[in-house]
DNA sequence: AAGATTTGACCCGA
DNA sequence: TCGGGTCAAATCTT
């Protein structure tokens, strides 16, 4: 098992090569194969920062939370929407809990359905369903909860699953492959690529970190209905959420596809501050 | 007016 | 009995 600084450092890494790789393609959009999207490369970077900052806030992932984010790929069945039944803690539904420093950007609409003061924690929990909960009788909901402040992080967990996944239309899913690494041993790399997961039938996202060291993979399993929520904190994401206002609106197109990618980022800032990281140029996406 | 959010009440499990 | 999850009416927003 890693410390939490090496866990940190792989972190920061993997987003440093994701920038770079953004930062190649802002400065030539025909550098690469664009099998990534823009958008999935910026969400990974967010994610990785996200993850780093939550492990340096003292808020180290217990066992059972890594557990329970490796399994979110779990295939058990939403629970029956019986009234006000009692989630257990233990219940292999609550597949997936993410901690960061703004609330979470997933994707979907949900809909807010409660709001509860928690016991020992001066915070208030609130409660989300899927928008489509009706609609495509979805069962997914989420908790949301600061649990820390300086720095500020909150919690979300995920319950059930989405099964409104109508036109999800993901136009640059993608998976890490683990590579291998040369002889020097001192190269990472890291491949993206859209892979169809054959057994299942389905694409599955998510991004992997292939290290020297097998010990010491970040390994992010999420799966496809995992995205960060926009809210008005969210400054990251905020324009994006606006660009895909309209659409989400009107028909359940997800954002990934349907977004101006040229209008997602501040390229200029970005470009400036990738030039500065570039001599920790420490990973090669196999892009020249 | 319709949809989203708020909030007090209700319900269930420990 | 208490804590937490959900309901649903009231209120707010667009």
């Amino acid at each position: 098992m890693n410390s939490p600084h090496e866990k940190v450092v792989q972190a920061i890494l993997y987003g440093h090569s994701c920038a770079k790789r953004l930062k190649l393609r802002l400065e030539d959009p025909m550098a690469d194969d664009r099998s990534v999207s823009s958008y999935d490369l910026a969400k990974s970077i967010v994610h990785c920062f996200s993850n780093a900052i939550s492990i340096l806030s003292d808020q180290p992932k217990s066992e059972d939370d890594q557990v329970s984010e490796l399994s979110s790929m779990d295939s058990s069945p939403p629970l029956p929407h019986s009234k006000r039944r009692k989630i257990n803690s233990t219940n292999s539904t609550k597949n997936w809990r993410d901690d960061s420093p703004d609330p979470y950007y997933d994707g979907f609409l949900w809909r807010k359905y409660g709001q509860k003061s928690i016991k020992n924690s001066k915070y208030e929990r609130s409660y989300y369903r899927c928008s489509y909960n009706i609609d495509h009788d979805c069962g997914a909901r989420k908790h949301e909860q600061q649990i820390k402040e300086n720095p500020p992080v909150y919690r979300t967990t995920y319950f059930g699953h989405h099964i409104c996944k109508i036109n999800h239309n993901h136009d640059a899913v993608f998976t890490a492959v683990e590579d291998q690494v040369d002889d020097a041993g001192s190269s990472r790399i890291i491949r993206f690529g859209k892979e169809l997961d054959q057994e299942k039938g389905s694409y599955s996202t998510g991004f992997s970190l292939s290290a020297k060291h097998e010990e010491s993979i970040i390994k992010e399993e999420t799966c496809t209905d995992q995205y960060r929520e926009i809210t008005g904190d969210d400054k990251d994401c905020q324009h994006v959420m606006e660009e895909n206002q309209s659409s989400l609106s009107s028909s359940y197109t997800p954002p990934l596809s349907s977004v101006s990618e040229t209008d997602m980022f501040d390229s200029d800032l970005l470009l400036n501050n990738l030039d500065s990281w570039d001599r920790y140029g420490l990973f090669d996406f196999g892009v020249h």
